[in-house]
DNA sequence: CTTCTTAGATTGGTCCGACCACCCGGCCAT
DNA sequence: ATGGCCGGGTGGTCGGACCAATCTAAGAAG
């Protein structure tokens, strides 16, 4: 037996990624009115109860407006959208946000370096243990998809041992934004990665120096991450 | 002209919110199977299809996990969830999540620094001048209210100011935080704030002085913010 | 006895049709 | 020009029905 699985998704669900990518490649701009309920329950041949509840969830995640009587907007973009829908900004219709790109891996090589410096602070030391198993694994890890999991999977650990419960989402949804775009990001692993920076990181950790901790892992993503874009 | 606005509520935000205590309170943990749509329908006098809403909205927000034929439960909180509710995790029942408050305010700390030093990069001299306008509200603000509402004005200003679009979503996010537990964080501010440092920070901005902008928001973030919890 | 099958009960997903609440634009009297 | 009225369009709620996935427990097979 070796058929394809069934891919049953919800109505509901289609119709929420067909209206989030319309919107997500510019089909609509922010402000711009979306067609009404029933007409849009017409269009895709289903019931309107499928559509509201579609509509509401893009609404949760700060994608859309609905004002009762009035219809409803694409919202404010990126201001007050939530984070959620960072993985499809990304590559809107295949085509990369290069400035959107930049400002997500500034941010991950700030973070990068503080939560070095948390972890080299807090981690219990059974922790740094698991660390540097993640580490040896990344040294012997042969494809670039096994070295690119692995680095996220060093990073995530880092997260853990910082503590900080904050950090551990936001760690998630970057982690999230990475996953779904991962050819866009494999680049950046394609010619193998230096894991200096991961050595010195956890000898600074184990030896509880937040200093060097912080350097080592603000240069590796300085060095390796900021570099390849 | 000074009425109060007229509220009116949806019935399925209602049973959202009512649903969303009850879990960061903690009646339900993770894990905990929650009752029946048709059964809460009943219990809160609504039709089905509000319930049905509500929880949908929940669920994009990450508080439960909904499986066909099986019932929805209670998500696996903090790791998966969207930082929405953050706001409504900070003092669930009135008591102050103490642990969650520190890390924020770590984070905040953080980011205030860095969020100087690439203001520094890259503000536009006309954005400089709308800070240091902010400023000297501050210094002239009689309130804490005012204060404490300034204060955020003047970090957001200079979020705006370094151009990352990410740190802008998480600076929101952070905002609506305190916006929603202002009571909690007015202790910060009642005894008035030392504006030294933001001026430091004006000034190293106007050089473009990145090392020196960083400086004078971290000092802050530690003295000001970081005592007080 | 244990294990597997199976039929029924329970639960979420979708559909339909109806009505209510709200917003908007145009028309009219003032 | 202003305010009130009204009608059409829109989202919000309702109740009832059926489909689809899951769970549960009784019964059959070993």
């Amino acid at each position: 037996m070796d058929f394809n699985p069934i891919r049953r998704r919800k109505v509901s669900d289609q119709i929420a990624d067909n209206i989030r990518d319309a919107i997500v490649k510019g089909d609509y701009s922010p402000g711009d009115p979306l067609p009404a309920e029933r007409e849009m329950a017409g269009h895709f041949g289903v019931n309107r109860s499928s559509v509201r509840e579609a509509l509401h969830r893009l609404e949760a995640w700060g994608l859309v407006k609905i004002r009762h009587g009035a219809g409803a907007e694409v919202a404010d973009f990126l201001s007050n959208i939530g984070l959620e829908i960072l993985p499809f900004l990304i590559a809107p219709g295949g085509q990369p946000n290069f400035k959107l790109l930049s400002d997500i891996l500034d941010l991950r090589v700030e973070l990068l370096g503080w939560t070095g410096a948390k972890a080299a602070q807090k981690a219990e030391m059974s922790a740094v243990d698991e660390l540097e198993q993640i580490l040896s694994q990344l040294d012997q890890a042969q494809s670039t998809k096994e070295v690119q999991r692995l680095d996220y999977d060093f990073f995530d650990q880092m997260v853990l041992m910082s503590g900080n419960r904050i950090l551990s989402m936001l760690s998630n949804l970057i982690r999230a934004a990475y996953d779904k775009n991962q050819d866009i990001f494999r680049s950046l692993y394609e010619e193998g990665i230096n894991t200096e920076y991961h050595h010195r990181a956890v000898k600074a950790i184990r030896e509880r120096d937040a200093h060097a901790a912080r350097q080592a892992m603000g240069d590796y993503g300085r060095v390796a991450l900021g570099g390849g874009l």
